[in-house]
DNA sequence: TCATATAGTTCAACTTGAAAACTAATTCAG
DNA sequence: CTGAATTAGTTTTCAAGTTGAACTATATGA
């Protein structure tokens, strides 16, 4: 398993000249598309709906089955007469390994094409301020028990994806800083070459926020939405932005940080080295501590907040309130720069919904008012699993992007 | 001349099937957009750094050269032995309309499409509360001049662009809100079609904060940086960002409104219904009243600001210190969220550089350190005629985008 | 003056999709 | 139970467009 550099960016094609095959990449990825979309389509569907002519789409579909990517999955009546279609659909057997390093667990699945999620496993342990190779090396049996199921099973992993709460180098497989859990500068592509023995396939590495918010995007509230701004909860905010159904990464593939937009230009200051910044108000200890809970290890906290905010107890709701306030300002920053119109709250956003979301909308209408509709204000639907699946589902969009990559 | 929505869009491809004759679309591109970054080449050396074969190159510049978009220019020694190339360059007989409408007053430009600028005028009328009727009927005189006069010299004008100051539905032809003079959901598209008699060109609406940045780009720090947010301080603050060398629209098209992002959530009410807006600290309005300068319009108040400041009057350079304070706020938290890594400086930021530079500095490594380079908070080069050589070079740019298009 | 070098064109081969004809498999009416 | 109608999928022919090699055109320099 090697760490690569692939990860899908805009074809840009400025700059390349077009060759005629060009012209069958795009239609191969437009077949791989569509059947993730559609579930399961006849080849006279796929030409109907892409345009393409019968013969096309039979040539196409040729080739990525010969691949592994596409099998044909029984006979699928269409119309009342004539004769009936085989159906074709992408391979069950052919799947990604997600994994995720987060402060208080690491975690691994395996997510097959057709968006089903296999072999999750959590580990809980406090991975903050422990050595990376030790929490890599945890991830390493915890991959490899998955890896022995999956292949149990007759499934071939094509592609590897790590989840890490941190801003991230995917060109060179770097995890440039992680606070939350004390990583600087860590080299993960050099350990991934020896991670998960004998494994055939590329590992990419992602920021936390950004596989989560894609995998609402692919699994969740994303498929009645093309753009939003996803907040993802943690002990550190962080942030991912939808823009056409695609992640926006920003020049730098590190965009949507909105922890550390400023709320109050006086405020305290941030781990981040600025100040008055989102994460200072909106974070887990930022609240916690307003909260006045204390004790225990942050997930033991947060149960301890959700009882008070339950038993109505004044120091947590306006905690929680002012969190919701602040939060609603960094958004309507984020609104009128990026010209989004929705919003899914994630992480411990989502677990305090009840509470923070009027405060939110509030503070929102207030400072963007008329930007965000009442009903674009979402809660993710995403358990822990989130950023597992975006991480895997993020390596099986890149073959959805070039199958053609895998043709032998 | 008729409104269009060709406004030049990412190509996602997804979802249409590729032709063949696509490739030949995407290398005509890829010649026009190679001669417009080169100047003048050969056909030999076309075919070298593109990559494409001699042949393609001929045949491609052919066509290019049928639809009047290119022309020879003459012999062109490149080694020293063999036969020479006859250098081909982007015909400076093809050009654009640039138009704009501010506050203060009209003007209009041909660009021809090597970036040369000919026939600029502008008119200084104030515009604020007019019926947009007699605005766009003014423009429409100072258009027909140009023209004649691009005419007269054998130009020819594929394509034209206006520049507003306010938000803008670029499919409909409509400016929404353009609040600094007083435009409400207008039409342009319907009036456009009367404009310039005769004319057989279409013409798209811009935000003049876009096609300022769009300018920058194409004819200014641009050619250094293939990413920044571009901050347009004119009456009230707009702003354009570009990534990767293109602008950035966002979902809705009208991504980069700075001037409304919160740089306090305890501050004044602004205009846009929202609160501690940054227009509302660093726009013109904001910093003479905060200066003490009264009397005149805003173009003489901002001169006697100047006046004040030479002098060292303290209220100016506190109200001056104050909004680069703020503008440093908002463009801090605009770095995170978009990742951008420079910064360019235009209108009134420009001209009251020496003074607003070194509080915006300061403030922006407060809340952002280390995210912005010493040598990247730059100032625009660019004067008054930013805004219509960014409106005429947006349109030159869908040709190069889509040359095909103008073929018979 | 001729060898050499470079520019640009012509033409056959190849890839690929479109369009239409053709084969295959089913329903339904009589 | 048989044949017409209908729909699915394949085969064949054709056109677009790029490549690569051969060829023509035009210069320099010994």
């Amino acid at each position: 398993m090697t760490i690569s550099a692939d990860v899908a960016r805009r074809a840009t094609n400025r700059g390349t000249p077009g060759r005629v095959g060009d012209v069958r990449r795009q239609n191969l990825a437009l077949i791989m598309h569509r059947l993730d979309a559609a579930g399961q389509m006849t080849r006279a569907q796929l030409a109907a709906e892409t345009g393409l002519t019968k013969a096309s789409v039979s040539s196409l579909v040729a080739d990525l089955m010969s691949a592994g990517l596409l099998s044909e999955v029984g006979l699928n009546r269409v119309g009342e007469r004539g004769r009936p279609g085989l159906g074709v659909a992408l391979n069950t057997e052919a799947a990604a390994l997600g994994m995720e390093i987060n402060v208080d667990y690491i975690a691994v699945g395996v997510l097959d094409f057709a968006g089903e999620l296999h072999f999750h496993a959590v580990r809980e342990q406090h991975n903050a301020g422990r050595p990376p190779e030790e929490v890599l090396s945890s991830l390493q049996s915890l991959a490899d028990e998955a890896l022995e199921q999956a292949g149990g099973s007759g499934m071939k992993i094509h592609a590897g994806g790590l989840a890490v709460p941190g801003l991230v180098d995917p060109a060179n497989g770097r995890v440039l800083r992680a606070p939350n859990i004390g990583w600087r500068d860590v080299n993960v592509a050099l350990w991934a070459e020896a991670l998960v023995s004998g494994a055939s396939f590329g590992t990419a590495i992602f920021n936390e926020a950004n596989t989560s918010a894609l995998a609402e995007l692919w699994y969740g509230h994303g498929r009645d939405l093309d753009n939003y701004l996803y907040v993802s909860g943690e002990v550190g905010i962080g942030g991912g932005v939808i823009i056409d159904s695609e992640l926006f990464e920003g020049p730098g593939g590190n965009a949507g940080e909105i922890g550390h937009v400023v709320v109050d230009p006086d405020g305290p200051d941030c781990s981040c080295g600025g100040v008055g910044c989102l994460e200072r108000y909106a974070g887990q200890e930022a609240i916690l501590a307003q909260a006045g809970v204390d004790g225990g290890n942050t997930v033991e906290r947060m149960g301890a907040l959700r009882v008070s905010l339950e038993s109505q107890d004044a120091a947590a709701l306006a905690a929680v309130e002012r969190a919701g306030h602040h939060l609603g300002v960094a958004t309507a920053s984020t609104l009128r720069m990026l010209n989004l119109d929705a919003v899914v709250l994630g992480g411990h956003f989502a677990q305090l919904e009840r509470w923070i979301v009027p405060a939110f909308r509030g503070s929102v209408n207030r400072h963007a008012p008329a930007l965000l509709a009442e009903d674009r204000i979402l809660v993710s639907k995403l358990g822990p699993t989130a950023a597992v699946m975006g991480a895997a589902g993020s390596r099986i969009r890149s073959v959805l992007q070039k199958p053609y990559e895998l043709f032998s």
